[in-house]
DNA sequence: CTACTTTGGCAACGGTGTTGCCAAAGTGCA
DNA sequence: TGCACTTTGGCAACACCGTTGCCAAAGTAG
């Protein structure tokens, strides 16, 4: 690490702060205390930010009998970014400001048999939507952003038809959320089942092409999760999504661990009935074979325990202490799944004698999550966000 | 991050590249490559920890048509730690130089039952020897080290009667490996089945207090773990450890991951079989009852096939591609449970498309491994290896 | 012996966080 | 109303980090 980079790894640790804070705003004093650094560093650091149009003053805290502190918030328009769940059947996209607050937002039914190309169309028509809203926003309302340098945007690249709008909009990028196996670093899935000519196709690559922007890719659940974080749930806490299909998305030490091929989280396919039904994935006994088929036969409560099972093994291996709930099953019985899997994993908790509870709810975010993840994407590395111990992605 | 920060941080980086070069010798711009920092900053950086004592010449490497590289290495001789591993009837202590080479070995028999203060006589016994040896050895082989000033040392306290030749010698500081759960951040033990007398006892301020040393506690199977992390054997791995019980340390990113209380890894009580054979911690189906079992009638192929699946699950889980094998039980038939479980977890990865085949091997390092790894609980830090996502830690 | 390559230190520099100091802006009490 | 006190936060000088430009040292190649 050099000065440049101190700068800009103290520089993100302020705005982390005062991303954390929302528009409630955070003091000086504070942001010195939490980061370690003496006022006057930080003094200067929140001056730099001002100077770039990341950071202005939020009013003032009532005095403690001298001055009162001045108090400091993110910029909510000094930049955005777009967020796109894209599933097998539709596309939700959505635009967030730099706080993450959902400004805009696209559905769009697609269908994966019709071909890569027409997906693609869809996504660049949504997308390029939401810039649009982006622009007209910020013309609307902040008034100084458009004029303002945005130190994000190198813009190399020739300009697309796009590209001019995003740049003025402040949009920063595009966070793509997709299900199922593929590689986060370089963009490209894999083994799309059913569909082949999805398979290793270079989307990452293709859409920041069409779109003159920035984009980056991962898992659905990855994706979760790491909107989760940001919204501070928890320093660590493991996303179980139960649809169509189980999966999980890990948060270790604030960061979203993926393993070293964007793997992890594969939660679906744990065995945990050695021996028992065969799993469509060739396997005997994984979760989401017990799960669902207990959930066809409408034994909930079994489906619960199942997954309850695998949550408490995830817990004990991780040491974790909260588990969140989403997905469609899980939403059609939230109740009896937060008390099933509750259930399994305080019992274990208890035999082991921990100390504290473990936690298990319902995933706050709603449908939406998995798009406003997906945005955090583009926005988290600005906060220091990246994601824990995950090398490949240190390039 | 402070400037005071940056200047250690970097200086970590430079010795981690070092000790992983071994006796070797590394040059300066290959340093500079792989720390990102130009070559003239190595160079400062390398002077500093020359006239600290820590890195000396090397030799030089042949020319390639100018003036030959000059190769630097760490000076083994710079500190010591001590590592003990302390069982319910056994106990060993290495004393490893900077390097992690062992150069010293004590063992002892201990036994729970005869209470706390009998044990800890034992290990302030054997760290006392190997703290002589480590003097002695000083004294004999390298001239300067007693006289250099050590860094690490703060030395705040009322010297106890061992301190005076630790400190002079050299001795950074003790690490001890436990069994079964702890608390890493406090050093405090937890549910010792068996001895109540050891739960809640607080055995590293204790042993701080009677060495006059810093002490660190962790879980055996975590600084086993520790130990082949900084052995280099892979990035991200899990060891598995196959004895009277059975447990789990994980390496994600470089560094060991305990998880919020030190309890990740807890590997043995995973869940396999739903509804199977009760396990003594009062579940059914856990992989350490089906293993133990297996092994006890002698059917170690169902054996390393249980231990397999639990493998498989954490391998997909995590995204590891390194299993590592260790404990007694394994040791008893090495190529038997590698290929076992290297057969279940190959299948998996099979079925699931993966690319990179997973490696299934025995631990290297032996019975003295975890000693080793409890030492490096005491280096590790110097090296900037703290462990992975971890917030306790940061303290 | 000369020309060239490569290494690595010296000196000056820009920029980081830190320290010492003090103006600004409040409260509290006479 | 006025004075003392507290708290905030900027200004200026500073120490120290990595960087840049330069060049001596130490080899090879012909």
């Amino acid at each position: 690490m050099n000065l440049p980079g101190l700068r800009g790894h103290n520089a993100a640790l302020v705005l982390d702060l005062l991303r954390g804070a929302g528009g409630g705003g955070v003091g000086r004093l504070e942001l010195a205390e939490r980061t370690g650094l003496t006022p006057q560093a930080v003094s200067k650091i929140v001056a730099r930010l001002r100077g770039e149009g990341l950071v202005a003053e939020a009013g003032r805290r009532a005095s403690t009998g001298g001055k009162p502190q001045t108090l400091l918030r993110l910029v909510p328009g000094a930049g955005y970014a777009v967020g796109v769940q894209l599933e097998r059947d539709a596309l939700v996209a959505v635009l967030v400001d730099l706080t993450g607050v959902v400004i805009g937002e696209r559905r769009a039914a697609v269908d994966f048999s019709d071909g890569v190309d027409s997906v693609v169309e869809v996504a660049v028509g949504a997308v390029s939507a939401l810039v649009g809203t982006a622009s007209a926003g910020v013309e609307a309302g902040a008034p100084r952003t458009g004029g303002c340098a945005h130190p994000f945007r190198p813009a190399e690249r020739l300009p697309t038809a796009l590209e001019g709008s995003a740049a003025a909009a402040g949009v920063l990028g595009v966070g793509l959320a997709l299900p199922g196996p593929l590689d986060h670093a370089s963009g490209v899935l894999h083994r799309v089942t059913g569909f082949p000519e999805w398979d290793g196709y270079p989307l990452r690559e293709v859409l920041a092409e069409r779109l003159g922007l920035p984009v980056a890719v991962d898992k659905d659940t990855n994706a979760a999760a790491l909107g989760l974080a940001l919204a501070g749930v928890a320093e660590s806490f493991a996303y179980l999504h139960l649809g169509t299909g189980l999966g999980a998305g890990l948060v270790l030490g604030g960061g979203v661990y993926r393993g070293a091929r964007t793997g992890a989280g594969e939660f679906g396919h744990q065995v945990v009935r050695m021996d028992g039904p065969l799993c469509e994935c060739g396997a005997r006994g994984c979760v989401e074979a017990l799960c669902l088929a207990a959930v066809a036969r409408g034994d909930l409560d079994e489906a619960a325990r199942a997954l309850g099972t695998a949550a408490g093994n995830l817990v004990a291996l991780l040491d974790i202490d909260l588990v969140l709930l989403g997905g469609r099953t899980v939403g059609a019985a939230e109740e009896l799944f937060v008390r099933g899997v509750g259930a399994v994993v305080a019992e274990r908790a208890r035999r082991e004698g921990a100390g504290a509870a473990v936690g298990v709810r319902v995933a706050p975010g709603g449908e939406r999550g998995v798009a406003e993840g997906a945005a955090q994407l583009v926005l988290a590395p600005l906060f220091g966000r990246a994601s824990a111990a995950f090398p490949a992605n240190r390039t």
